[in-house]
DNA sequence: TGTACATCAGTGAACGCGCGTTCACTGATGTAC
DNA sequence: TGTACATCAGTGAACGCGCGTTCACTGATGTAC
């Protein structure tokens, strides 16, 4: 008990931290975050921040973290709400999911998949949190019964994906799980392309357009129904 | 003649600067560009550089026009080199040059395909360069005949896609258009997941996942062989 | 071909601002007695 | 319940560095005569 009180405190201002630096982040990027100006926005002394992080790139990395989780729970959840539905409906109420995310939290969504950020290298910690978003769409292409008869088998040579990914998923073929990272970074491209403002010239209303787009990645990767 | 040799000093000068201020970018990124590293780099005084732009933002806009031409050119050379091959070989001739000069230019693919740096607005100019890419994929698929009666139509709602697309293309159905504009952000995802380190613990080779992915993508898109 | 002269390239100091991080410190918090 | 005390949160000045941009200036370039 002693320890507790002291360690919520502590926590919740991490959070509060945190908060006010998302809200930096619209501003000036993520190479750009500044703890001197989230300490402003706060009205305290810069070194302050100090006590919660010890340095910039751990706020940086603590944001990217949340983000991935925010994201990866996020899908998890819809994912959930949509058990009933047909794995193609499963397949599109998470992409809609992710979708709505990113564009409710764009800033983030920058921090996590755009350009890396200069002088930063990433750690491991935010490996795991980042491959929850994909595991979601292997586990509905999983249970989903693939049937890609359709389209012939992706001719892909041995040894290509890591090994990693075939401890993460042991009943899955190669076949399988080189379709769902396709999918999954056909996903990432509509959304980058969206966000970043590369389909000004050309698509109108981006929500039909991503719903047609998904449900053809949805079809690609050989979803029931 | 008076002006022309003053003329071509600048201009030589000028894509001088380019040339280290790319080099810059490695570092730093787009968002700390700067000026006087630039100028430190050519052992001069950041004053005289502009002489050559206005502003900070004038020199990023000229790289990034730059980038998109270059990266524009690369591919249109490609196509040209492999006018004799199938349509589905001339996408994946395409695709893989795209991705050489990706993988040359890791900087200026972040630049004009990563994050929107922070205060900075591309200009209308922009806009044509970038659109070079893209169409490259669309003359492909217009004169390699396609062939999509495998996959059913994409159920595109009418007005989605952007009247100008279709002043740019006359002759394509909103179908086809669709198709080449979600195989140009696959492509997108693919390179960007590859050049972001977003791949680190899921594909080993990236070479032959990309091969395979882009065959996979010209497929789809119906391309003939 | 030689020279006077205008034009332009490049300089260096300055303005006003920003940053991450450290350090000795004050003052509040919360607990153990 | 009251108080002494340790612990921790937050301060403010400082270090050493960075930036974009302006301005009055020197000195080289290249041409017109």
């Amino acid at each position: 008990m002693t320890l507790s009180k002291v360690q919520e405190n502590r926590a919740a201002k991490a959070e509060q931290i945190k908060g006010v630096a998302r809200h930096c982040l619209a501003n000036d990027g993520a190479a750009g975050l500044s703890l001197r100006e989230i300490a402003r926005r706060m009205n305290e002394s810069s070194s302050a921040l100090y006590r919660y992080f010890p340095t910039r790139d751990a706020l940086l990395t603590a944001l990217i973290i949340d983000a991935y989780n925010d994201l990866g729970s996020t899908a998890e959840r819809a994912w959930q709400a949509a058990q009933r539905k047909t794995p193609t409906n499963q397949f599109v109420a998470v992409c809609k999911a992710i979708r709505s995310w990113s564009l409710e939290h764009r800033d983030e969504f920058a921090l996590i998949f755009g350009s890396p950020i200069p002088n930063y290298a990433a750690p491991e910690s935010t490996i795991a949190p980042a491959a929850r978003i994909p595991l979601v769409l292997a586990h509905i292409a999983r249970s989903g019964t693939i049937d890609a008869s359709n389209f012939g088998p992706v001719s892909l040579p041995p040894r290509v994906l890591d090994a990693r990914l075939g401890e993460l998923l042991p009943d899955m073929s190669p076949d399988q799980m080189s379709r769902c990272l396709m999918a999954w970074s056909a996903i990432f491209g509509l959304l980058s392309f969206e966000l970043f403002g590369h389909f000004v010239n050309s698509v109108a209303k981006s929500d039909e357009y991503f719903s047609s787009a998904v449900y053809e990645i949805a079809r690609r990767l050989g979803l029931k129904s």
